[in-house]
RNA sequence: GGGCGUGUAGCUCAGUUGGUUAGAGCGCGUCACUGAUAAUGACGAGGUCCCAAGUUCGAAUCUUGGCACGCCCA
């Protein structure tokens, strides 16, 4: 007899008891026995049975197909905060104990862009993630209140009248203008679904934490790390005040260009430069520089170590020697009109460097400098050689730490100079010395060649005058290369995992070549440096005094700082204390506090923020602790605030404050350019909110490896909308046919040939994958595991597989309470997997699953209060075997029934058959036949048959005109009309509608 | 100019220690279904693996040099 289920007493339960029963091979006359084929391959028609179609057990769900999450999302956030969700899962209980996530604080001003967004979803899904792993995992928002953009807003909107008002004004409008924004801000954050205690932030205008800020300064001190130094600034002789570089505005001036002889003394003569200058005769080098009034403050020349410099010999009112660095030679002579030069051979600068060649200074007579190398000469202006004042340039105050020279500025706050230059210019204005100085080096025969020179030139944007660069004294943390605190920071550095690798070389590399780390500002919305000078010139700025400081501020805030008298916040009348002498002596001391002075400095934003880790891990929020698991930022923040981090904790600390960094990269446009308003490409997140529901915003971030840029556009957000949608249809799909399934009446274990074993297979696998991807912060990863398994293994494979049995069969059918298993079991891991991306959709379908049939008695909860369920067991091995021929079977019949849909016209595939051919004496043969069934369901065609055959393999056949088609489940098989009550239906469909009529 | 990264179908990503004809999903095209329906399925077409040179029997993969883009500096 044929091993195939063409009896009518065959009964769709026993499909596990079916296995084939013979070895004989079969012929096409048996596989294709005569039909009378009377529909003619039409379909059924309706009008000529009955309506079988309530007699079937479609979906159906309140989980809509359209996600309308602009409306939905706000009203589920209203719901969470009315539940007090964030409080409710802090009360949970959490088997793995704590995770510290702790939040970088954004500034607070302006609206949030994508960087924001990618930042905050990041660190959302993460902690969500980590909360439903079954740990606490708190997350305290943060905001960075203080610092020059919101102080020069507020002076933008004060204009002029900004100068009559005391700090403590100006400070309370800082004040208002930043809590402004971090009210708004949160709200922003919040809307895109990221949980945290919004109602209690942590805030750097926040007494305790500035408090917090001055405790580290304190301890600081107490290692010797805080020391005061000379260092240039922007500074603006007008307003008599430092500038910040965004103070500036550049602007074209015309400037005397000059080229100037400095005489190099004897000796330290490359042989290459031909015979030595003399005494009477000397060489010189020959420097460029557009400011004439800093050569007063020279203290050496620069060369570049790699360039090669010549001696060049001309007459200019006499003989001359003078060193030029090679390819400058030409356009140097050129520019003062010589063409009678002779050139000598050439040296390096490092070279020439190592002899210590040393110049005499071109005005103040009998100082000597060196000649030094520095890597910033360029060879694209001057002649190779720089002029180098260490109180009147950044780079040349770097190469003047290097070597060792004095910063040395002789001009005062108002632009004059001091009694320490050349008596002709003594209380001159710089702006007037330009000429001076240059008649007095004409005069001594030092000028090679003068021109004006249009350049752009930095301005005050206040009061729009030309600035300059000064030498101030500012307040240093000893945090150079070589330093003992850079030292523990590369230990810190080591003993933290960095995500990805290469941030661990890249903040390495920065602690390498970094300078001590300059941590006063002369502004007034920050946190003060709470130092105090006497009349004398003595200085205060002890671990003592500013113990004493951080007390009072805690109490009285950072303004007090400003308002109060030093008695008052020192709380004494005498202050016994080691003050640092004029001298730069540090001993014991003491003075009245009557008669101590306030300094006006306060502190480097970054400091402020770098001390968060005391400030609030074991400040404000002390439920923290310390250390986090995890920093999160851009990658920007490996010279910002990782690194202010690791400096300040590595400076009294014994341990790094945070396990882990995660960095993310920035956003960038569709062609791979950087996201900016000035370019017009930027996409505002309110707009993007606006158009596509935060949830799919986040499905964005999720699907894009952060680790690189992070490609922005509308098409990008349209393309995660589709996979949205995909997402939503399949739980959709799922909850849809669960709507009579209650688990713990209805649950069936599968038949062992059920395509629901390898569903659950499948599950199993991605539910590995998906957490490793988790584990792993590779979120792209996530949502790839999600979405093919959404797209393939679900949608086109098994939901495609089971609709037939899940329609037709019976609702208590085995077949059917089996996928319906598999469904509930896929529908829950699918939801909890995508909960801490898709956070907002996740909930709404899980508030679906707790209305399935069976679960109202549950407890309100939410899907973020949840833990994971346990990792479904996969099936055994033995049970997935088969599939593993089977399923490349499958895809052989697919493409053979599309060739017949264009050979034939063949549409729809329940008007085909399939025959599986199995090699006898293979193994599993004794088990295919089981397997006929679940082949035809997932061809998704009207019947099967099992023969054997040389090969395995699976062939797809025309039915139309063979079988009739069932008028219920509408799939063509042979046995159509066998059960005489129901002419127009299958043995299974009438057995079925045969029952539902008995039973009602 | 320097440091750190990145570069594989239209898009987002895989690609093990170098080893068949470089993969997936989406999108796109064509078709089917109309009982997942503003849903679903099938089939198909898409690649100078940024460029060049080198190492090798063999390179998307290793080396060197470019180019482009991003972050941080100067």
């Amino acid at each position: 007899m044929l091993s195939c289920g063409c009896s009518t007493g065959w009964k769709w339960k026993t499909a596990a008891a079916w296995p084939p029963r013979t070895g004989k091979r079969l012929i096409m006359a048996e596989i294709y026995p005569e039909s009378d084929g009377s529909d003619g391959g039409k379909k059924p028609n309706p009008g000529a049975g009955a309506d079988y179609k309530s007699t079937l057990n479609l979906p159906q769900t309140s989980f809509d197909m359209k996600a309308n999450l602009t409306h939905r999302e706000p009203v589920m956030l209203a719901e969470w905060k009315k539940d007090e969700l964030y409080k409710r899962i802090r009360r949970r209980s959490h088997p793995l104990g704590k995770w510290l996530l702790h939040d970088g604080p954004p500034y607070a001003n302006g609206d949030i862009h994508m960087g924001h967004l990618i930042n905050k979803v990041l660190k959302d899904v993460v902690v969500k993630y980590r909360t439903m792993q079954g740990y606490d995992a708190p997350f305290v928002p943060g905001w960075d209140c203080h610092g020059l953009p919101i102080e020069s807003a507020i002076q933008k909107q004060l204009g002029p009248k900004m100068r009559e008002l005391s700090a403590d004004d100006i400070r309370r409008r800082c004040r208002d203008y930043a809590m402004k924004f971090v009210g708004q801000q949160g709200e922003s954050f919040e809307r895109l679904g990221v949980m945290g205690s919004f109602d209690r932030p942590y805030l750097t205008l926040d007494p305790r934490y500035e408090a917090g800020v001055l405790d580290v300064l304190a301890d600081l001190l107490r290692k010797d790390m805080v020391f005061r130094q000379r260092k240039p600034v922007h500074w603006c002789t007008f307003d008599q005040t430092a500038l910040a570089e965004a103070e500036l505005e550049y602007a074209n001036r015309s400037d005397a260009s000059v080229f100037v002889y400095f005489h190099l003394r004897p000796g330290a003569w490359p042989e290459q430069w031909g015979d030595a200058p003399s005494e009477n005769s000397p060489g010189s080098v020959l420097i460029w520089t557009t400011t004439p009034w800093t050569l007063p403050a020279n203290r050496a020349v620069a060369v570049h170590p790699e360039h090669e410099y010549v001696c060049v010999r001309f007459e200019q009112h006499g003989p001359k020697a003078a060193v030029v660095a090679r390819r400058l030679v030409e356009p140097v002579m050129t520019r003062a009109g010589i063409t009678d030069y002779a050139v000598s051979g050439a040296v390096t600068g490092a070279t020439w460097c190592a002899m210590q060649p040393r110049y005499e200074h071109p005005l103040d007579t009998g100082r000597q400098s060196p000649v030094v190398s520095a890597d910033y000469v360029t060879l694209e202006d001057g002649t190779g050689l720089v002029h180098t004042a260490p109180g009147h340039g950044a780079e040349d105050y770097m190469t003047g730490r290097r070597a060792g020279l004095e910063v040395y500025c002789p001009v005062l706050p108002d632009g004059r100079y001091d009694q320490s230059v050349p008596e002709f210019l003594r209380g001159q204005l710089i702006w007037n010395a330009n000429q001076e100085v240059v008649d007095k080096l004409a005069e001594n025969g030092l000028l090679f060649f003068k021109q004006t020179f249009d350049h752009s030139y930095p301005h005050c944007w206040r009061c729009r005058k030309p600035t300059i660069l000064r030498a101030t004294e500012q307040w240093f943390v000893r945090a150079g290369a070589g330093s003992s605190l850079v030292q523990t920071a590369r230990k810190f550095v080591d003993k933290t995992r960095w995500i990805p690798e290469w941030g661990k070389n890249r903040i390495s590399g920065m602690l390498e070549t970094r300078p001590d780390w300059c941590i006063s500002r002369q502004r007034y919305w920050g946190v003060p440096i709470p130092w105090f000078f006497l009349a004398d010139g003595r200085v205060l700025l002890s671990e003592k005094s500013v113990r004493r400081v951080a007390e009072y501020v805690r109490s009285h805030g950072a303004d007090s700082w400003f308002t109060d008298l030093p008695g008052q916040i020192l709380g004494a009348a005498e202050w016994d204390d080691l003050f640092t002498a004029p001298d730069g002596q540090v001993g014991p001391d003491k003075a009245s506090t009557a008669e101590l002075r306030k300094g006006a400095d306060i502190l480097d934003v970054w400091f402020e923020s770098g001390a968060s880790h005391r400030a609030v891990l074991s400040g404000t929020h002390p439920e923290l602790g310390y250390p986090a698991d995890m920093y999160l930022e851009g990658s920007d923040q490996h010279r910002g605030w990782f690194q202010a981090s690791l400096l300040e904790a590595a400076g009294y600390l014994p341990e790094p404050p945070f396990r882990e960094i995660l960095t993310h990269g920035f956003i960038v446009d569709s062609n791979g350019r950087k996201m900016s308003k000035s370019e017009g490409n930027d996409i505002k997140v309110a707009d993007a909110l606006k158009e596509n529901g935060a949830d799919i915003l986040r499905l964005w971030v999720s699907s894009v490896d952060y680790q690189n840029d992070m490609p922005c556009s509308r098409e990008l957000f349209a393309r995660t909308g589709e996979a949205y949608r995909k997402i939503r249809n399949t739980i959709r799909y799922l909850l849809g046919n669960l709507y009579d399934f209650d688990i713990q009446i209805h649950a069936t274990r599968p038949a062992a040939a059920s395509i629901d074993n390898w569903m659950l297979g499948r599950l199993a696998g991605v539910y590995a994958e998906v957490h490793a991807a988790y584990q792993a912060y590779e979120l792209h990863r996530v949502f790839r595991g999600i979405y093919e398994f959404c797209n393939v293994d679900i949608s086109a494979v098994y939901a495609k597989a089971i609709k037939d049995r899940l329609y037709c069969e019976l609702p208590d059918g085995p077949r059917r309470r089996a996928s319906q298993t598999v469904c509930r079991q896929i529908l829950v891991h699918l939801i909890e997997m995508t909960a801490p991306v898709l956070c907002f959709t996740a909930d709404e379908a899980w508030q679906a699953v707790l209305k399935l049939p069976g679960m109202q008695g549950q407890p309100k909860e939410h899907i973020h209060e949840r833990i994971f369920s346990e990792l479904p067991k996969a099936p055994d091995r033995s049970l997935a075997a088969p599939w593993e021929i089977l399923m490349p079977l499958v895809d052989s019949g697919l493409k053979q029934l599309d060739n017949l849909k264009r050979s034939v016209g063949l549409g729809n595939p329940l008007d085909a058959m399939a025959v599986l051919v199995v090699p006898p004496g293979h193994s599993m043969e004794s088990v295919m036949g089981a397997y006929g069934p679940e082949v035809e369901d997932a061809l998704g065609v009207g019947y099967h048959r099992v023969e054997h055959g040389e090969l395995w393999n699976i062939t797809i056949h025309d039915t139309r005109q063979r079988y009739a088609s069932c008028a219920r489940s509408w799939k063509r098989r042979p046995d159509v009309g066998s059960d005489p009550r129901y002419p127009d239906l299958s043995a299974r469909d009438a057995a079925v509608v045969q029952s539902l009529a008995k039973h009602g």
